[in-house]
DNA sequence: GTCTATATTGTGATAGAC
DNA sequence: GTCTATCACAATATAGAC
């Protein structure tokens, strides 16, 4: 079984990402971990500590993921679109936390998020040697997160899509790339 | 002298951008649109009420900006791309007062976001002829607000470019476009 | 139409037992 | 390490005067 100190951030992730800032209260974190407030309080002393918690998931989720984009055989621009799919990885979920966070007013969380579209935006310019081809897939991948952000939250379906469907849409964003980076 | 319900809709949005919708209490809206708490309740008798009425408000604005952006002599999709700039408009201030009811939970919020988003992509879709080249170019201007919607909130600074740049980027911009419809 | 109370609940945090 | 109280405060909303 994991550590209570994991379950409870597991547990205010998935209130951030499915119920919204506002549900994930000490209140319901607690409840959700199977702890008492005075239990979740002992491994976070403050909401903020809670907030550092998933904000340190993802600056350490992230830097793995850009070290894949740079290795990856299709590249960094088709790894960097693909993954741009909220997909409920251990990334997207951070990233889709923090991103509530930010929106209840936590400083930390914006810092974090700037930090993390920096290195990939870094990446894709480096590896196209074209700021505005690098700029515009960037573009590309937040609007896919911008489509999660907004279709996921407040008791929404699962996002659970079907794979072939799926798979289809990518290819042909992949097409539209091809006329950008070509 | 503006009436004083505007002036509330007025305070409200200009709280949800700038402090975040945490801090977009019914306290902080009176005290910004310089009325008391109980004579904002008569205009709004509650915030549900409150989140209604910026919702038609970008329900209206958005039906304005789709006939623009249909007639524009540039065509919709620069339209489209040049109007995705957050410049602080009365449909740019709507749009993320709107998102960010939306992080607060309010379904009214997702379902007027959503609407508004469809129009757009459909205009787009009809007017290149091509749904790959509208999907990429939509994601575009989504990553644009995106960007927009995590530099504004909580005490950034007004979010003034410097114009000339901006035209540049944007330009830029307009390169990569060339080359999806083209 | 706008105001001043006030009621009620929810939330983050503390104190101290076990 | 985890629990059960309990506090202090802030938020929405109501009641009723002017």
């Amino acid at each position: 079984m994991a550590s209570a100190r994991d379950r409870i951030l597991d547990a205010f992730e998935e209130l951030l990402i499915t119920e919204g800032e506002r549900a994930a209260t000490l209140d319901a974190v607690a409840a959700r971990a199977g702890v008492s407030k005075g239990g979740l309080i002992y491994h976070f002393p403050s909401k903020d500590q809670l907030a550092h918690g998933v904000c340190g998931r993802l600056t350490s989720l992230a830097a793995d993921d850009a070290a894949r984009m740079r290795a990856a055989a299709e590249g960094p621009a088709r790894f960097y679109i693909r993954s741009s799919r909220y997909r409920g990885t251990p990334l997207d979920r951070a990233i889709v936390a923090v991103a509530r966070l930010h929106q209840g007013g936590n400083t930390e969380a914006v810092a974090t998020l700037r930090a993390v579209e920096a290195q990939w935006l870094a990446i894709l310019a480096e590896a196209l040697r074209d700021d505005d081809a690098a700029q515009a897939i960037k573009l590309m991948g937040d609007g896919l997160y911008y489509e999660a952000l907004f279709r996921l939250p407040t008791g929404s379906p699962p996002l659970e899509p079907d794979a072939a469907t799926d798979d289809h849409e990518l290819e042909r964003l992949f097409r539209v790339i091809d006329k950008i980076v070509g």
